[in-house]
DNA sequence: CGATTCATGTGGCGCAGTTCACAGACTCTG
DNA sequence: CAGAGTCTGTGAACTGCGCCACATGAATCG
């Protein structure tokens, strides 16, 4: 593959992108350009690690393209995939935050390129607005919510309605508003998704392709009956 | 039981209670005096829900003493304990925070008094001092984290390995410089602790007491051996 | 002081999920 | 086009752990 190539040019960060940021909505235009300022590119290849479990943390990172997957690394080479970022989304804000190691590894999952902001920028525009501050507190209890129900998830349903619900979530992210929902990924990141072998994702999968739910390609899984998975998590 | 003993007849929250709590340490004692002021008794019965997962959350929770049990009930009567809290401490303010539901339960495990705020009152305290505002973000860091490493222990540790963790947590959550390091739980709490079944953690509890790590009592568990315990997590 | 209740101890069955092993299919490279 | 690497598909043996069943001892209560 050639790694420079389908490289964006893009170098500043725009308001256009910042403002998709949850986290930056709030802001009106001018803040935003004032906020964009300290924002620096970075590019990352395919595979590339952005940053390791137990990193000191200094900055965090907006996303302009690509996607970041979020991981939990163990000793024995396993790994759980926690989540999956994408353009305009905000990442690694944590450690920024309360000054702490990172408490998981981030990898680009494409070519991926990004904003980092370093924590005294970060402060400085947080002092400054306190609306900003009101949305980091918003922010960090919604993520603390997904965390919590994701717990659960692992804690009680078995694999196959672990399975259904990693589709769904994976489904809702890139699209919008589709009829043939197309998930790319292969089974491997789907186990690591989930957190379980890749062999049990393809059977667990090749039973919901029997039932007529998804429909399987190399690379990538349709999703035909959405509500069948709904269903299923249930179970 | 008598439900009636032993009760403390306290009743107004004290700046000392108030000011253990790590949320309320930056306050000196005039703002601590007027922060106390919104504070309301509760008091619960030992095994009392003091809120249950789906409630709407109103308000947040300082403990004045007893412990509180934080847990995620399943559909099938299944749970697992996500932490024990004690004098001092609180909890509850997730749902405060960002005006959701309760992600999880909370149980009384003693006979427990509790002071409640309520969310405007909160607000209040929050907009006036931004000394508070830094440390509720800290505080929701810190909880973030810890919530990951939690789910890290789900996904990845065997049985023994999560007991050996909660060994070691429980532990260090009340006693603080003790040799002899004695845990009041039951092995059916305990089993609700990591997840599992009562008979899997006679199961291993057997088993570490059979390599002199720990001693069982009816009630309670001696900790003989913390490095031991130690090591098996990485098992 | 029996009786009831609560906590611990143990055996065995069953199955969801893991591990190993290998085979076919697609895709990118030289 | 050959060969290497990547992804998918599948069988079979193995196991950690849940679940049921029941026994025993400690604490509590009328």
């Amino acid at each position: 593959m050639n790694k420079t190539a389908n490289r964006p040019v893009q170098l500043a960060l725009t308001t256009e992108i910042l403002r998709q940021a949850p986290l930056f909505r709030v802001l009106n235009e001018r803040e935003a350009q004032a906020a964009c300022a300290p924002f620096r590119l970075r590019q990352f290849d395919k595979g590339e690690m952005i940053f390791q479990h137990g990193d000191p943390g200094v900055c965090l990172y907006l996303i302009g393209g690509g996607r970041v997957r979020i991981f939990l690394p163990s000793p024995d080479g396993r790994e759980v995939t926690l989540r999956i970022y994408e353009r305009g989304d905000i990442f690694g804000e944590l450690a920024v935050l309360d000054e702490g190691a990172r408490t998981a590894s981030a990898q680009a999952m494409d070519n991926a390129f990004v904003y980092v902001l370093y924590r005294e920028e970060f402060m400085a525009l947080l002092s400054g607005n306190f609306k900003l501050v009101q949305h980091v507190i918003r922010m960090l209890a919604e993520r603390l919510r997904y965390t919590t129900t994701y717990t659960e998830q692992l804690a009680f349903m078995s694999m196959p309605a672990r399975i259904a619900a990693a589709l769904l979530q994976l489904s809702t992210g890139v699209n919008v508003a589709e009829q043939s929902n197309v998930i790319t990924i292969t089974q491997q990141d789907l186990a690591n998704f989930v957190g379980t072998t890749r062999e049990w994702v393809n059977r667990v999968l090749k039973d919901f392709a029997a039932r007529h739910w998804i429909k399987l390609a190399r690379g990538s899984i349709h999703i035909l009956d959405l509500q069948a998975l709904q269903r299923a998590i249930a179970v």
